[in-house]
DNA sequence: TACAATTGTGTCCATAATACACTATGATTT
DNA sequence: AAATCATAGTGTATTATGGACACAATTGTA
């Protein structure tokens, strides 16, 4: 919780540089090595947690703004971010800020304003995050999936919505560009898909399935030097994976 | 074109009652007998044209001021609609209001604001709609899906999205409630999938297919009179449609 | 009465999805 | 060195689904 000074300070600031009435809330899913988690902060002086947010600058194009609030939470660049829905209910924002609506008149109070808020959800690999907390917060970390605080305002029903997304997705986009390492095998791109799922796939058939979408390099050289069989190495055929992303996977009708 | 005094009116109107730099812009695809059509106004003393939209009221739903501007366009209530993407470029309606920007200063034009647009599309059967001009066009008129004018703004984007989004949710959701009426041959409907892909299907694959989606109620008498064999009449099975729409249809992984 | 137009109902075939088994490799254990 | 274990690669039988296609049934019209 902001003091009378801070809350004045950012509320000035926020008015002179932000579109009103806008948020962007981000949902930010970290995968490594079959974990999933999501990048949460949590409320100052409160228990409760909420998404990595934030607001638009007033000539800024909104997938930028989305880029920027990643790269102000983790410090990465060019990730992983689709837009998913805009949240809109008007009380949705009512509740939460109760605590700073006694301390400026609602003209100048940024956070009396209705908002509505953009919901995106990013892909990363949590290993390259470096969470960041912001103003309003104590602490910035990575969440286990199946493990999850209360959160505050609609970001509950922000986060399902982003996961429920994220799994139909999987139907006809390729993903996992940017959380697999250059190379990687093909047990460990199933293991993603399980992750994301939550789900076990079957070994054989995950693997024709991937092959026939196409998207895939197989490396001549398979990894040595584990302590089992040496498993094919695989990369993304660049020219396919994009191609996929604009066309999708399968035709339906 | 507004003249001043009906722009100072709009403005202090706008100002008074709208959330700012929001607004809604919705792709009306109208359907009648193998016929898609798309609602477009026509800009005041341009040749122009541009999607149905409006604003938002200060405490308003977003999905309702999307139902209210529908309404006031079309007459129809209860529409399907369906929010599927912000524009939020910031150039993105600069252009479009140019000629009114020496008539107000800045401060008090409302169109010299930066707009960010939630695209709604929606599905009607358009001999029930009757299209209403707004105060800023000459005239509201159905075109067809396969001869469309120039659009202003990036309205072009927006309807093809919208249409990309339409048939993409074609695969994994029922539609035709809003559309058909309430008893239907299966031919009919098929009509309305080829409307929408614009492309022929197999009438034998269809029906399968269609019945294997268990939306569907085939009543016991076929419908008399026509010219040729009595076709069955079917009508939606409201549970299982509805349970269809949340569920959606495909298991995929 | 033949015909045209339309609808209903298959059937065959290719492809894809699912379940499941065997072989291969490399390190570790005995 | 042989046995074992964990992991990886590949194949095959079975079932489900999707696409192409043919024929029978019904109704009004020529």
């Amino acid at each position: 919780m902001l003091t009378k000074k801070e809350l004045i300070e950012y509320c000035r600031n926020a008015r002179e540089n932000y579109l009103p009435h806008f948020s962007i809330d981000c949902v930010v899913f970290g995968f490594h090595e079959g974990i999933m988690k999501v990048l949460l902060l949590q409320v100052k002086n409160e228990g409760e947690w909420y998404l990595p947010g934030g607001f638009m600058l007033k000539k800024e194009p909104i997938e930028k703004a989305a880029n920027r609030i990643l790269k102000e939470r983790t410090g990465l660049d060019k990730i992983f971010l689709q837009q998913f829905h805009v949240f809109g209910d008007p009380e949705r924002s009512k509740a939460h800020f109760e605590m700073y609506k006694d301390m400026l008149p609602a003209s100048q109070n940024w956070f009396t304003n209705r908002f509505l808020t953009i919901g995106y959800y990013a892909l990363v690999d949590f290993i390259y995050a470096n969470p960041t907390r912001d103003v309003l917060s104590v602490s910035c970390t990575w969440r286990d999936l199946h493990d999850l605080p209360e959160l505050k305002l609609d970001h509950a029903l922000i986060l399902k919505t982003a996961l429920d997304t994220l799994r139909l997705q999987l139907n006809y986009q390729p993903i996992g560009y940017n959380l697999m390492p250059k190379e990687f095998t093909m047990p460990e791109l199933q293991k993603l898909y399980e992750t994301i799922l939550d789900k076990k796939l079957d070994r054989r058939n995950f693997q024709r399935r991937m092959l026939g979408f196409g998207i895939l390099n197989r490396s001549e050289q398979p990894r040595k030097g584990g302590a089992h069989k040496a498993p094919y190495l695989y990369s993304f055929n660049q020219e396919n994976y994009q191609a996929a992303l604009k066309e999708g996977f399968k035709g339906g009708w």
